[in-house]
RNA sequence: CGGGGUGUAGCUCAGUAUGGUUAGAGUACCUGGUUUGGGACCAGGGGGCCGAAGGUUCGAGUCCUUUCACCCCGACCA
């Protein structure tokens, strides 16, 4: 893409409601921009990220042999007077009329919804297990929304249900989507951990929480040193007040405490501030019961379907991204959410040389699918690095007054570091890099 | 939903205590010129129903009432 034909509206000065780096940056570098409470307008630059987390989502579960559907967004109370949640919910459910004054609500979430689709059309034992999952928008009309993408109002969240034949195989469910949830996260390049969750009245493993670790997380964590075990503080804390203690705490203050107990492998424990971004948990028969969805089991008996439920938060993966990788400068996208791999920049587009250069690369680069923005735009150098560093191409090749010379730099956003190639080498080193 | 705060140019904000020229600055934008390795410089220019509705007054961005929106601190959540 030419950047002198993108809608990449960057600011210098962030919008001053914004206070976490991830809406700073993420408005600054015009990915997305606000358009009410809790609402956004994915620019796209936004748009792009978005739709490459959703890939990675989708192909991991997908793999693990889910069923992507898509549910209606808007759907008739009456569906959720059924399960007893258009009372529990209370305001979060938005809820609108239609010409005729019936009642819908704009989901919030799915259960309903997806065991409506299910009872019925899956009737038997041998035709489970089966898992579906969507990704799509959400609607919770939060009392508070905040901290941009964070906790907006409106956000895509993918959201699975398995259905089950017994117990046992339900878990089994789990615990793959549990694998799934990893490589998932490991894909998008980021530091998280998988603890136990306050799973209420199951009980047992029947819940984890995939947090994405950074300063800024809202949720505190516990995490051994030494192996993967991780915990929520409310599932260690007894007291509320401990709780409460422990949440007001900064990054910094929590990094100095000690922890007397030692982990189950031996290890040190420390806290962690976290970033909810996934969660799985274990329904049973919850909604199969209440809605009455029933298969029969091999004696023909109808039996509820035993069923879990696997939410991530894709819209609040984007600004989880950059809440774990920044700095003063931007953003610092990792390798499988950067919005464009590299950004060759023609320092002087007066110099037909170096347009010349740069012409040619991002023709060489397209040709080899590699995801390329040319900066064509007459501006200046340090306008054009502040740009790239905002927006936090990976790579940036600067085609500029070292032409002379035959030289062209590579900048590496992660690291600020510039490298001298000959220009001729430009194609095979960067290729060489990714 | 409780407590607090803010609405003036695309953005960041002055101006409001004490009403009174044509409502300002920086930045962004447009024109021309000079620049071209870290968000350039000079000159010129466009852009505002001062959140909205009522009211007080000869006169309201400024005072009064109502209302809407957004933000922050709490309680609640992917």
């Amino acid at each position: 893409m030419r950047r002198s034909r993108t809608f990449i509206p960057t600011t210098k000065e962030a919008p001053s409601d914004a206070t976490l780096p991830s809406h700073q940056f993420l408005v600054r570098g015009g990915f997305i921009n606000q358009q009410g409470a809790g609402l956004y307008n994915y620019l796209p630059l936004g748009k792009i990220v978005l739709e490459k987390i959703r890939t990675i989502v989708k192909q991991e579960l997908d793999k693990a042999g889910c069923n992507e559907v898509q549910l209606s967004f808007i759907t008739p109370i009456s569906l959720w007077d059924r399960s007893g949640r258009a009372d529990t919910m209370g305001k979060e459910m938005l809820r609108i009329q239609d010409r005729h004054n019936n009642d819908f609500v704009l989901s919030p979430t799915n259960e309903e919804a997806m065991v409506e689709l299910v009872k019925n059309r899956v009737t038997s034992y041998k035709d489970l297990p089966l898992n579906l999952y969507q990704i799509n928008t959400k609607f919770r009309d939060e009392a508070r929304p905040r901290y941009g993408l964070l906790r907006g109002r409106e956000f895509l969240m993918k959201d699975g249900y398995s259905f089950h034949a017994s117990k046992e195989d339900m878990i089994r469910e789990f615990n793959l989507m549990e694998e799934t949830y990893k490589k998932i996260f490991t894909r998008l390049g980021l530091d998280f951990r998988v603890v136990q969750a306050d799973s209420g009245a199951i009980g047992g493993d029947g819940s984890k929480e995939f947090h994405v670790l950074a300063d800024s997380g809202e949720d505190t964590i516990v995490v051994c040193n030494s192996c993967d075990y991780g915990a929520n503080i409310e599932t260690i804390f007894a007291s509320e007040e401990e709780i409460d203690a422990l949440n007001e705490k900064s990054y910094e203050e929590l990094q100095s405490k000690k922890i007397d107990e030692k982990c189950s492998c031996g290890g040190e424990l420390s806290f962690k501030k976290g970033i909810e971004v996934g969660h799985i948990f274990q329904l049973g028969n919850r909604y199969s019961h209440s809605l009455e969805a029933n298969f029969n089991d091999e004696n023909g008996k109808p039996k509820p379907f035993e069923m879990a439920t696997f939410g991530i938060g894709v819209s609040r993966l984007v600004a989880s991204v950059i809440e774990q990788n920044h700095d003063e400068s931007g953003c610092i996208w990792t390798k499988a959410t950067a919005p464009y791999m590299v950004n060759v920049m023609i320092s002087n587009i007066k110099d037909e040389a170096q347009v010349a250069l740069g012409e040619e690369l991002y023709a060489k680069l397209q040709d080899a699918n590699v995801e390329v923005m040319l900066d064509d735009r007459k501006d200046r150098f340090g306008f054009k690095m502040k740009d790239a560093e905002l927006i936090g191409f990976p790579y940036t090749i600067i085609i500029g007054k070292e032409l002379a010379n035959e030289n062209v730099q590579i900048f590496d956003r992660a690291t600020k570091e510039k490298t001298e190639v000959n220009a001729a080498n430009i194609y095979e080193k960067i290729m060489e890099l990714m």
